[in-house]
DNA sequence: TTGACAATTGAATATGTATTCAATTATAAT
DNA sequence: ATTATAATTGAATACATATTCAATTGTCAA
């Protein structure tokens, strides 16, 4: 398959680059599904609750009192997070208890949290 | 400090894990900057990006030929990359390269990518 | 079966953001 | 200087989404 195929307003440049390129890259479904896991991990609201989740499993009222917010919001965001397969949940009695539905998502969110960390002790040399 | 002093529409159930889970909290910096950090990832065209990135260093240009989008739009999302420091740059001539700018945005991405193939393997049981 | 409480859901609002388009800047070559 | 090309930038539009509020569902106990 031709680069030239591809619409874009400049000339090429590395031809030899772009092609290893475009043959390498993933289906287009891939890039959805993994833009669509970070997105819904990249927000201050679920980044908190999946850190408590990380802690413990909780129920709902629970994560709503540790994060000062309504049940109501939480679980609206806790549905996010479970239909994307990110936590699970079980019921017992008149609660819902969350975990993390994975160990990707742990390791994904300790590097994260080392990242900016690292970023945190290196900031004052650009 | 008290979990009362938080405004919540909810009794406390399991105030033990709550509290505990309260002691360990990172400040709302951390959460911030760690949801930041994972939105930003977390755009179709940007995954498509870090993805060519990871394979070359790349112009421009080259990228806008990749993801077959306009150089506009593919340098407006560099800019968000490299100021969120995702990527880093730097000119040679007329053109501007462009690299992953850190060990642990490989690792997040390589995770991230198995997490997906791994759901894709095991959609079928729910 | 009625009341109480945990949780979910839908609609509305308010806010954020990706891409487009037009204009501008940076660099090299003639 | 002038032209050409790579890249950036700002403003506008179109689209996505977090939280709130009100209503509803699920479960247990009296």
């Amino acid at each position: 398959m031709s680069i030239n195929e591809y619409m874009c307003d400049c000339n090429i440049i590395h031809e030899d680059a772009v092609n290893k390129t475009l043959k390498k890259m993933p289906n287009q479904d891939l890039f959805n599904k993994l833009a669509e896991f970070f997105k819904i991990i990249g927000d201050t609201t679920r980044t908190k609750i999946l850190f408590a989740l990380d802690q413990n499993e909780m129920c709902v009222c629970d994560i709503a009192n540790v994060l000062g917010m309504t049940k109501s919001s939480i679980s609206h965001q806790l549905a996010t997070l479970r239909n994307s397969g990110i936590v699970k949940s079980r019921r017992e009695g008149k609660e819902v208890y969350y975990t993390l539905d994975d160990e990707h998502v742990k390791q994904v969110f300790e590097i994260g949290i080392e990242h900016i960390e690292h970023k945190n002790k290196t900031e004052n040399k650009n």
